[in-house]
RNA sequence: GGGCCGGUAGCUCAGCGGUAGAGCACCUGACUUUUAAUCAGGGUGUCCUGGGUUCGAUCCCCAGCCGGCUCACCA
């Protein structure tokens, strides 16, 4: 027996050097598993139902002890699998003295496979009883606390797994986070759209106003940025004549953390030619009421003590209505810049003195609007100057054919009918040059490379970009990034 | 980056200017249908790190590291 004063580690060591002397491997490399602990629980119950209390079926399940009951000459412990957990009892007269010294010898946290009949025990839980059980993998560290689970957040997103085994409702996040994707691909498949994948490092970085990552490509000897936005390379595809394109994956942007940014998180963009922003609308709210109903089986999701009710058709309010209705400011009342400054300044709000007229109305839209914005409710019609890559309003040439759609006061997509005006978007882009000039770090840049295609001719399209991270977020109840990103961005440890 | 809060046993946490505490886990013993099993016994520790104050610091002070929330920035 170990000595105290050994820790688990050691103590757990020596048991497995004692199992090698003994010929027994602590990992060996398979194991025959008939049933998942789910299957032997509803395939009893069946059994029951046809009179069969005491079936002779013998059932071999997998997985790890998750708690852990001696009783001298009785042991119960609970297995669990990837699908559910089943209780183990093992009896020392029907297994033998030398079989049963060797399950006592089991602990918290090994793999195992076990072999038996089940049953219900006096309590009524279905029960495996054991007639042989096989260590699959010997556990050196002790698992987290049994009853108060893991809680040291750091711990939680440091050591991903021991969360997942501690917690229910992480492991159910990331599950609802998966099936999210899954309903997604199958929602945009069924209407004709091609998945697609584009480049993740690119000679610059744009669709975004965001700072990207810079990398090095050694062979190429040349500067790389991992890419903010798939958008340029998605349009470029409807160039080519893939007339409905999507494509899901991780963008990154060099900015802060908190709880609602990750520095690499995960989006959908999609591009429909022959569309504008009205159809993409529609697609947005039909889409996100559909994976509800499909992930969790309601339109009903609750967020933050709110009650969101995804039923279409959202609300729709333009961006100048949202911004008065919110802080009082008639946005078009100020044409420019430095007005735009004075107005907001009058009112208490401080601005940096950099930022040009598209950024004020940003600033006016995250500080005023975004947080109001419970129901889901898109919001329409931006300024030209916010939006290099959208297409104007024919009636109203200051403002673009866009939308942003926002629910339980986060932004959760962004879409616009597509500027396809090769000469036009030559101009944005060098209007969007200025703003750098003017001290903004977050313009687009000019792209030649997209502007040739462009000039190939880009049909009429309606664009979509959806962070999925947020709707996870919204689908799940957390309030934190961090809970939807199985490995979130932390500092490094010393 | 700023502000606030936190870091004590494997886990969840309490505590205090004077040799470190509880529950779970772990170790020893009892127990053949238990299930937060129970009963008896055992504390297993770099009190985040480094300085300082002090006779004495886990506690007070300073600096740093890591995390959370929040503000700023963004999606």
């Amino acid at each position: 027996m170990p000595d105290r004063g050994e820790s688990i580690y050691e103590q757990r060591l020596a048991k497995l050097t004692k199992l090698r002397q003994r010929g027994v491997e602590p990992y060996p490399h398979r194991y025959h598993r008939s049933h998942t602990t789910q299957d032997v629980v509803f395939l009893f119950q069946d059994l029951e139902k046809e009179g069969k209390t005491n079936p002779e079926t013998v059932f071999q399940v997998a997985g790890r002890i998750a708690a852990l009951r001696g009783m001298g000459k009785a042991t119960f412990m609970d297995i669990r699998d990837g699908w559910g957990k089943i209780q183990a009892y093992c009896r020392a007269d029907a297994l033998g003295k030398e079989e049963y010294a060797a399950i006592k010898d089991l602990d918290l946290g090994d793999i195992v496979g076990i072999e038996g009949r089940a049953f219900r025990t006096h309590t009524g839980e279905i029960t495996l009883e054991v007639s042989q059980a096989t260590l699959l993998s010997k556990s050196l560290l002790p698992p987290p606390e049994k009853w108060h689970g893991l809680r040291d957040v750091e711990i939680r997103y440091r050591q991903r797994y021991l969360d997942l085994m501690a917690n229910q409702e992480a492991r159910q996040a990331f599950v609802t986070r998966s099936r999210i994707l899954a309903a997604m691909r199958r929602f945009l498949d069924g209407r004709g759209f091609l998945e697609v994948e584009t480049p993740i490092l690119l000679p610059q970085a744009g669709g975004a106003m965001a700072r990207p990552f810079q990398t090095y490509h050694n062979a190429l000897d040349c500067q790389l940025y991992l890419r903010i936005a798939t958008e340029l390379h998605l349009k470029r595809l409807i160039v080519g004549g893939f007339e409905r394109v999507y494509e899901i994956g991780r963008i990154f942007r060099n900015e802060g953390i908190s709880t609602r940014h990750n520095p690499e998180f995960t989006s959908l963009e999609s591009y429909q030619a022959y569309a504008d922003y009205n159809d993409v609308m529609a697609i947005v709210e039909e889409m996100v009421c559909h994976l509800a109903k499909e992930v969790l089986g309601t339109a009903t999701i609750t967020f933050k003590e709110h009650q969101i009710d995804l039923t279409p058709p959202w609300r729709r309010i333009t961006l100048r209505q949202a911004i008065l209705e919110h802080c009082g400011i008639d946005f078009p009342a100020f044409p420019d810049a430095q007005s735009l400054r004075e107005e907001m300044l009058r009112r208490g709000i401080s601005v940096e003195e950099w930022k040009g007229r598209g950024k004020l109305v940003d600033e006016l839209i995250s500080t005023f609007v975004e947080p109001n914005m419970i129901q889901p409710t898109f919001v329409l019609d931006y300024p030209v100057e916010l939006s290099p890559l959208a297409k104007r309003k024919p009636e109203e040439p200051h403002l673009v054919e866009r939308f942003e759609g926002f629910m339980g006061g986060m932004e959760i997509a962004n879409a616009f009918t597509e500027l396809n005006d090769p000469l036009e978007q030559r101009e944005r882009f060098r209007e969007q040059l200025r703003q750098r000039e003017m001290g903004d770090e977050e313009t687009e840049t000019l792209d030649e490379d997209f502007l040739t295609a462009l000039e190939h001719g880009m049909p009429p399209t309606g664009g979509l970009g959806m962070g999925i991270d947020r709707l996870a977020m919204l689908f799940t109840g957390q309030p934190s990034i961090r809970d939807v990103i199985l490995f979130p961005m932390l500092r490094q440890k010393e």
